[in-house]
RNA sequence: GGCGCUGUAGCCAAGCGGUCUAAGGCGAAGGUCUGCAAAACCUUUAUUCGUCGGUUCGAAUCCGACCGGCGCCUCCA
């Protein structure tokens, strides 16, 4: 039985979706502006480790994930960069689609924009203004607070706390300093769209609304995002989906916990600001999902250059029993024994973790103590025991495929990805391996280090064994 | 000021009332194997869970106080 930790309940619950065995799954995208730090890869890779999960259940899920492709934020871009919104937005789309696939995040079954629901938007402004939560103020349609009686309940703010509160922007067009824009008048300069309140754009918390019930429904069954976004933009999404639709908004709300460089906030001021693609480049997306796995998905999480390195290392264990169990299943040894291993028992205790609200830290140490296990088997059959079996192969890969590659993503089975990502010559490490052989049984040890060592320069690791040679992929 | 998260070994991090003299990863030390190198395996590495009280037959786990870290309350994953 799978339990979700519910930020609007503040409590874990059970998970009973709308209308089984269909689940329907909102989180909050990017905003195209900028290529997306490690901070957001964190939501984006938590979300989809959650989402493949609820597949493994047997869940069948429909997955949408947003493109804000209008904001303030986009508008200052476009003049930096001496080009139009809807070209920064390309360009930054473009990016994301890069991104989100080298860390192997699963693409959403739908990405809408808002640009492309320009109607939905002024349908719903109108609906909330008909039904008297909205208010004209010149060409600027603010959202009336006041009106809807639920609001603060995701958040547990109150409105008058909020209101004593000092960090409000004053703003005199409007009744309520909490009040929030539903309908931004266009300065001189600034993208439009035309609609009953004059030519403007959208406020940023109507589009996710509007988006997810067109797409989802009305009531849906998970909504998940940063930590941040609790208040106001959830918050604010409750009130607008609910005065207009009259009917609960999310089942489940979903928080992903914020990321710290070295104990302190991200930023770019402080210049310890690290995109996704940055980190990429020097450790493996394998790498970071298992280290984001490696802790709950709720907590705050430290990050830093020594624990990324940290779980690269363990990944190389993992990698170390995909190259073995490749290396035999290519020999494909039919005599032999099936060891006895209850792999049951290790795909039980993954569930059990994993319906605990997703605890990952624990799913993943079942999978190191599996591979242990794999491991203690195959050396006890090295060291004179029975041969083993292909049999045994077969049924290990097939529970790490389901597990450690389904739904973490922390492994990959299919070795050429590594070797074509690198640009590895193969027929030419056999050579060299070859040429190294010889050199060995002619006792020409100098020879055969060397030739070690000019390959370990190509990135590539040679590993002796009684059944010969192989090679690795080294970053 | 309000709301929320958090304090477990050298580092990261699970555990949330008994199976805990506390998972897993990294690191460190020793051993097996080995021309070398690596991998892998074996052993060791917290009698203790921020501090002090309380509840309980029993607490890392519940309650209270205190000390510390972080976030949100303004755009932000």
């Amino acid at each position: 039985m799978l339990k979700i930790y519910n930020t609007l309940t503040k409590q874990k619950e059970e998970f009973k979706p709308i209308d089984p065995p269909n689940v329907s799954m909102y989180v909050c995208g990017p905003t195209v502006y900028d290529f997306f730090h490690i901070g957001n890869a964190r939501s984006f890779i938590s979300s989809d480790i959650i989402r493949k999960y609820l597949e493994y259940k047997g869940y069948n899920v429909k997955f949408v994930m947003n493109l804000t492709d209008v904001d303030d934020k986009i508008i200052k871009k476009s003049i930096e960069e001496k080009t139009g919104t809807e070209q920064v937005a390309e360009k930054y789309i473009g990016a994301f689609f890069q991104d989100i696939g080298k860390l192997t995040v699963a693409k959403a079954d739908i990405y809408p924009k808002a640009t492309g629901h320009m109607q939905d938007i002024i349908d719903m402004i109108k609906e909330l203004e008909q039904k008297g939560f909205a208010y004209n103020v010149d060409g600027n349609v603010f959202y009336d607070v006041a009106k809807f009686k639920g609001y603060g309940k995701l958040s547990g703010k109150k409105i008058d706390e909020l209101e004593a509160g000092a960090r409000i922007e004053k703003n005199e067009e409007k009744k309520n300093p909490l009040d929030f824009s539903l309908w931004k008048k266009a300065k001189e300069g600034e993208p439009y769209w035309d609609s009953p309140w004059g030519k403007g754009r959208p406020g940023w918390h109507i589009e996710c609304s509007v988006m997810s019930s067109k797409h989802l429904g009305k009531t849906f069954d998970i909504h998940a995002g940063g930590n941040d976004l609790i208040f106001p933009h959830h918050e604010n999404e409750i009130a607008q989906s609910e005065a207009a639709n009259e009917q609960p908004f999310v089942k489940y709300w979903l928080h992903f916990g914020f990321l710290n460089i070295d104990n302190t906030k991200m930023s770019k001021s402080l210049g310890n600001f690290f995109t996704a693609r940055d980190i990429l480049t020097k450790y493996s997306a394998e790498a970071i999902r298992l280290f984001f796995a490696q802790a709950y998905y709720r907590g705050p999480l430290n990050f830093n250059d020594e624990l990324l390195a940290a779980a690269e290392k363990g990944l190389e264990k993992l990698g170390n029993l995909t190259d073995t169990i490749n290396q035999e299943l290519s020999k494909n040894i039919t005599e032999g024994v099936t060891p006895e291993l209850d792999i049951k028992q290790f795909e039980d205790k993954i569930i059990a973790a994993m319906d605990d609200d997703f605890n990952t830290a624990q799913a993943i140490a079942v999978i190191f103590d599996f591979t242990k296990e794999v491991n203690r088997i195959i050396a006890k059959s090295a060291s004179g025991g029975e041969n083993i079996n292909a049999e045994f192969y077969k049924n290990v890969k097939a529970f790490l495929e389901r597990t450690a590659v389904g739904i973490f993503g922390i492994m990959n089975f299919n070795a050429d990805d590594n070797l074509s990502g690198a640009g590895i010559d193969v027929e030419h490490i056999q050579q060299m391996i070859d040429k190294r052989l010889e050199a060995k049984n002619e006792k020409n040890y100098a020879l055969a280090d060397k030739i070690r060592e000019e390959l370990k320069e190509l990135g590539v690791e040679l590993k002796d064994s009684k059944e010969g040679t192989t090679f690795k992929v080294v970053k």
